[in-house]
Formats: structure tokens, sequence, C-alpha cells
DNA sequence: GATATGACGTCAT
DNA sequence: CATGACGCCATAT
């Protein structure tokens, strides 16, 4: 059979986001991280550019690896204050992602969705 | 369809 | 730890 086609959806949208809003307050996660976690590995850059796109979302708890802020000037003060305002803790620059990171669930048995 | 861009990630220097 | 290069992928023009 001739394979289905990969559907373009707004799937991706959709799961993005929804992984964006499964942060709960007092933790972070990581592009990379949320990307994974709504099932598009190496779409990084996609949940940055979703976070400009949509509002709404707990922009301020999505950081780049090992817990670095990543937006510029007055924007990445924002954020850190923000952050700090839900309880979270830095160490220099970054996020104690030890202490903050969040672990997404793991729905791997079967594809239950 | 090609090129440029971006709140990225990882590795090499 | 800072910087640069490369890979990655959806949008914008």
């Amino acid at each position: 059979m001739p394979a289905a086609q990969p559907r373009r959806k707004p799937e991706m949208r959709q799961r993005i986001i929804a992984a964006i809003r499964a942060v709960p307050r007092g933790k972070v996660s990581s592009y990379g991280a949320i990307a994974r976690a709504a099932g598009f590995p190496g779409s990084a850059r996609q949940v940055a550019w979703m976070l400009h796109r949509s509002f709404g979302l707990p922009w301020q708890r999505i950081v780049g690896s090992g817990g670095e802020i990543k937006l510029r000037g007055h924007s990445g003060l924002e954020q850190r204050l923000r952050l700090q305002a839900e309880g979270v803790c830095f160490r220099g620059r970054r996020v104690d992602m030890k202490k903050h990171e969040f672990r997404f669930p793991r729905r791997n048995l079967k594809k239950a969705v």
C-alpha cells in the first residue's frame, strides 16, 4: 500500500502548545525537550517560533538547554524575574535545572492518545 | 521553488 | 566559559 503521506496538519502546533502548557508553575523545560515531548525531536526552533506567535502560554517557563535564558535584553530579564517569582532558583545566569526541570510523563506504552 | 531567518542544540576550538 | 560552525525545521519574502 502506497503509504500514507505524513500529514502536515496543524497538529504540530497543537501538540507543541499542549506540551508547553503542561509545564507546571515553578518548573521549566527546554525548547528541545518540548519538541521531543510533542513528538517532533529536532524541532526546537518551531517551539520558539510558536511562543512568539501564540499568546496565553507560559513562555517564561521555556529556556534553552542547560537552563540558559535565550532571550536578549529586557525580555530576558523579565523572564528571569517571572521565574523567580514562581519560585525557580537560578545559578548564575541559568536556571537550576537540577531542581526545576520538568519531566514529561512517558506515554510510550501503546499509542494511547 | 530558492533564500533568509529565528527565544535552538551539540560539538570543536 | 565564550565563540564559531554546522545541523535542524517551519515561516516569510
